[in-house]
DNA sequence: GATGAATGAGGCTTCATTCAT
DNA sequence: AATGAATGAAGCCTCATTCAT
């Protein structure tokens, strides 16, 4: 999967066409031009991660980024806009990374396997950008409301034609709207995420968290043995069919 | 239920150790001064969820309370204070009435509908509460971070019993640990909360919502066929029973 | 003429409605509110005058008035809002003050004579308010264009009903429109007055060339003897009345 | 009539004393380095007219005119510098055609109707420069005060002298001192000038406007009859000749 | 307890100017 | 000479908080 390797569209641009490195670097990482914005963006990734939107300071992010106050204004128009722009960024590779890891399977429930597992690698080896992300963006009903939110959208469009996919094939229950499941399902793994950014226990295996994840939703947390105990009145409640 | 009727603990002093209401009302309604900081409250909800918390302005908090700007700091510390104090006096609300609905019910898959079916019942009667408590709090890593918040962690907590006691009971799968089933399902309802505050979209039925929910988590993603004897009538019911 | 003793109507309302002295000074002046908004735009003339508009800094503004800067947004909404206000509130009392000191004659020559005297020496007695009206306001195309200003309009009109009923009575002559008059008298004066506010020759008295001044829109360059031989052809041209 | 044939002195050193034009053209067009420098100032003298000194950006001029930021630095110290340019280049010009008009003339009343006549033509020919030079000039105190402007000098003394000269050959009455007279007469056409370019109406006609203020500045105000009413006093002071 | 005018620190943003290429 | 990305000083304005009344 190598999509994201692709230039970063820009929306901040950054001040008239140029898309190859100013100067070919002898061979180095020639430290001039091309990479600022990317810079920027890092650096802003890991101060509103550590600050939060509002008690950060575009002087505190252009000082990480190594650049002055006012070239952050070369590429982005507003600190809003930084906010967004990083989203649009970051937001675009992991749907890219998310789906790419879902089409490698063709069964649905693997595939929601792949969601979950994939989804929460990604937070463990991102974790400024998944707090910006998970909780910097929800939150605020400016960026929500406003700024109706295409990528995540696509996000979870993604999840949701997985399920009706696989509703459609029979590999899942009707039970649930495709939607509503996405937003469950969602919501399951980024609270999930959201607790281990923001407590940060080390110790907690999130590949294991994700395997039970998993389990639950795709088997319920109803007893193996009546999956489904939850209806036992409305069935005849003999069947010990799922055995351990 | 009686929740809130026990004294609103403050945060920000109500100035001049004062603790007894300013007029100790032996029985009656004591209004005064429980009053005034109620209605700050309230008008806090509905700004901060109108405006988002940094984009709020305590002289609009203070107009919408019908006090002085500088009434406000005789009842709470600073505008943090009045988020937090917010959150607590809510939250603990939250708390009790989910605490009520669970308790009048002794199985655990009936506790989990009814706290599944009672958030969102909150939500939907209160929603200016429900985005400051889901979308808000969730947000500032400020609050998250350096105010542990025991109010959350109570709620969850209530979950997490409930989930334990039925795995003991044998009334749930043991899969999937306590703590980490609650946190998903919490970030599913909540998900679905912040869905319905945000998009707000009316015709969605958070009733009929809830039950779908409740139906996936007990019974799984996986095809009724296995799971869902709720199912029987849609299903020739007999074969792939999902074997580990 | 006491017209502008009376309250000068603010435009940056001094929030909420105070029209009597916050607190009746003992006798003194009471430095305690209602008189802020006048030494706010006493100090903005000042700077305004000295520096100009686009060079004079609000902060420069709230030490002269000795106030905090917020405050100067207490009573206007914006450094244009100040000038403009400013402009309006100064303007109407020379407007006033114009007024009165032509009302008090019916002659349409001496109504001018007195329009000219008064208007230099308004002048000379204000001359950063001078200053600021004549040269700031004339200049900045944002305030001329785009607030279509009535002061001023006022101002012209002013001049041109004098002429105009002038003419009417036969007391003026009627070779040029009363518009184009009231402007070139109004364009003649006001450079007098920006070369004495620029120039600032003290030794320039102002009343003289007041005096000259009119002499000249009244009687005309041309040599008394044939005043006007351009007008040759409308006189009857024989009367040598005027001796030198 | 050559005037700007003469190299234009540049203030703002063209970078690297050179002083020569960077391609000595023996009489060609001298196009390079000439070329550029007009069309910055041409597009200064746009932009400036259209926003305003102060609201101006270099960056749009560069871009009007052409070229990059940085040139203008090689042409013009600042944007002081570029205003200041702008007004010495362009008003030599104007004080050319002046001169030039008046000259072909030898009555004094005749030098300053061509005066009048010539001015409101430049100024209709040539609105944006009349905005600059009339408005953005006469405004900044800054420029007025601590450049002392040699260019408006002559523009006066252009005018004053025709005066003294029309008085001492009899040709124009004495009443008036010829400065003041030269300054109330530009102040007037300038005054005429302002309101056509910033009201703009192009239904007025410049050229009968001229002869309207001509009129009034030759033969006055006062009726043709007795062109000169206004100096009664010096009168025998008997005839009530005025009548209406 | 209430009030709300006053405060003033602080941040986003602009833009003239520089300088490496 | 020409370029234009980068710089960073500087200013308008906001708004939480205080405190005299």
């Amino acid at each position: 999967m190598n999509r994201h390797s692709a230039e970063p569209r820009r929306r901040g641009k950054p001040l008239k066409e140029r898309d190859q490195p100013a100067v070919a670097a002898e061979n180095g990482v020639s430290r001039r031009g091309g990479d600022k914005r990317e810079r920027i963006l890092d650096a802003a990734v890991h101060v509103f991660a550590h600050k939060g939107f509002w008690s950060s300071k575009i002087s505190e992010i252009a000082r990480e980024a190594g650049v002055a106050d006012g070239t952050i204004y070369l590429y982005f128009k507003s600190k809003d806009d930084l906010l967004i722009s990083l989203f649009e960024d970051r937001m675009e590779r992991v749907n890219d990374t998310l789906a790419a890891a879902m089409a490698s399977s063709d069964n649905a429930a693997d595939k929601l396997r792949r969601f979950v597992q994939t989804h929460l690698q990604l937070v463990a080896a991102n974790r400024d950008q998944a707090e910006v992300l998970t909780v910097e963006l929800r939150q605020s009903s400016k960026f929500i409301k406003e700024y109706a939110n295409p990528r995540f959208a696509q996000f979870l469009k993604l999840l949701a034609t997985v399920i009706e996919e696989g509703q459609a094939k029979g590999e899942l229950s009707t039970r649930v709207r495709p939607v509503l499941a996405a937003r469950a399902l969602f919501g399951a793994v980024d609270e999930l995420a959201l607790w281990w950014v923001l407590r940060g226990d080390p110790r907690e295996n999130l590949e294991r968290a994700a395997g039970e994840l998993c389990e639950m939703f795709l088997g319920g947390l109803a007893p193996a043995a009546s999956a489904g105990a939850s209806q036992a009145t409305e069935l005849p409640a003999n069947v010990k069919r799922r055995v351990p």
